[in-house]
DNA sequence: TATAATAACTAATTATATTAGTTTTGTAAA
DNA sequence: TTTACAAAACTAATATAATTAGTTATTATA
């Protein structure tokens, strides 16, 4: 009975790539146990149950997509600013689908963690779109209108929703610049 | 051992009823024959799998949003069919949320049937954009960008992820307004 | 060195999908 | 009317999954 020494840490690990690389559905004890070289129970010394384990990974990749999203539009503002942010998102969700996966499933499951930073990147947006000076209202119509549109793209183009060949982010930059046109016709 | 008489039509109605009150995830071969009255096995005289069942709701999902959708536009064009498309998508999502869901996830699993489906809703799509006399490649951007507006805003509406309190429908059709807005500057 | 916490284990329970093989029913032909 | 057959529904069994209970052994520390 050699100790293999897991912890919480490189559990996560294996399942953020399991979900990566075989989807979120694929995290499973069973998968986990095997890819860790240790027999399922053993998970249980380190957590409660799957879900938590699935909690965990949608917080670290709630949390991860934040930070990128923050970077992308650390000193800049209006249609400069929302075009890196949507760019990022995409990158974001095509460079860690599973991650990206996790994210977007357990707003069902509310935890408060993921919801808090879920929280955080509308608020981000708010700010992002004062530039435009739009009325308040207007304004939080359009949070919605931006958050949809990347994740809209996001998720459909993981489902090989778009069959074309030319390039998603291309679409997804010029459907922002065209609502930012429309935006600043508005104001 | 009396006869129950099922039939592929009732088990799928019965499945589409659990998948719209409890979540696609939800339905099952021991929930269905539960609901159904019958034990598990009994399902395989008329199914090859439970995937078989998940693929025959998706299709009934398109081929249902399809004909609404087709329904929502007809005698319209431009920007009011494009304001009656999203909200019958929506509206569609909000009323079906099981169905809904269905169509979305096996874009993973490629169903011909589903598949067509869906590429008739973009070709319409293509139609609705054609009053506005944009560039092939641009309308093609706007038509992706126009399915990620509506499947975003089903989806986090659906998920909560909009926890403020005035009305989804309004912030939908907004982001149209505003994108047609910029549409129009375009050309 | 002895002890206590705990990592990892085996064994067992419950629930699932699925397969094989059996019984029974309804229908259609003799 | 009877017979025969296709298929609906069943029982029994297999395989895999999550989870729980209880055991053993390792590691850190007192």
């Amino acid at each position: 009975m050699p100790r293999v020494g897991l912890d919480k840490t490189k559990i996560i690990q294996a399942a953020i790539a399991i979900a990566n690389e075989h989807g979120i559905e694929q995290v499973s004890i069973a998968s986990l146990a095997k890819n860790l070289g240790v027999r399922p129970p053993s998970l249980y010394n380190h957590f409660k149950s799957l879900m938590e384990i699935r909690t965990q990974i949608a917080r670290e990749g709630m949390q991860r997509l934040e930070e990128t999203l923050l970077r992308s539009v650390a000193g800049k503002s209006g249609e400069d600013a929302l075009l890196h942010f949507s760019k990022q998102y995409l990158l974001f969700a095509n460079d860690h689908p599973g991650l990206y996966e996790a994210t977007i499933q357990p707003m069902n499951t509310p935890d408060k963690v993921v919801k808090e930073t879920s929280k955080n990147m509308i608020d981000l947006l708010i700010q992002l779109l004062a530039t435009f000076s739009l009325e308040e209202e207007n304004a939080l119509h359009l949070v919605r209108g931006l958050r949809s549109i990347v994740h809209g793209f996001a998720s459909l183009q993981r489902a090989d929703g778009f069959q074309m060949n030319f390039k998603v982010e291309e679409s997804l930059l010029y459907t922002i610049q065209i609502l930012c046109k429309g935006i600043k016709q508005e104001t």
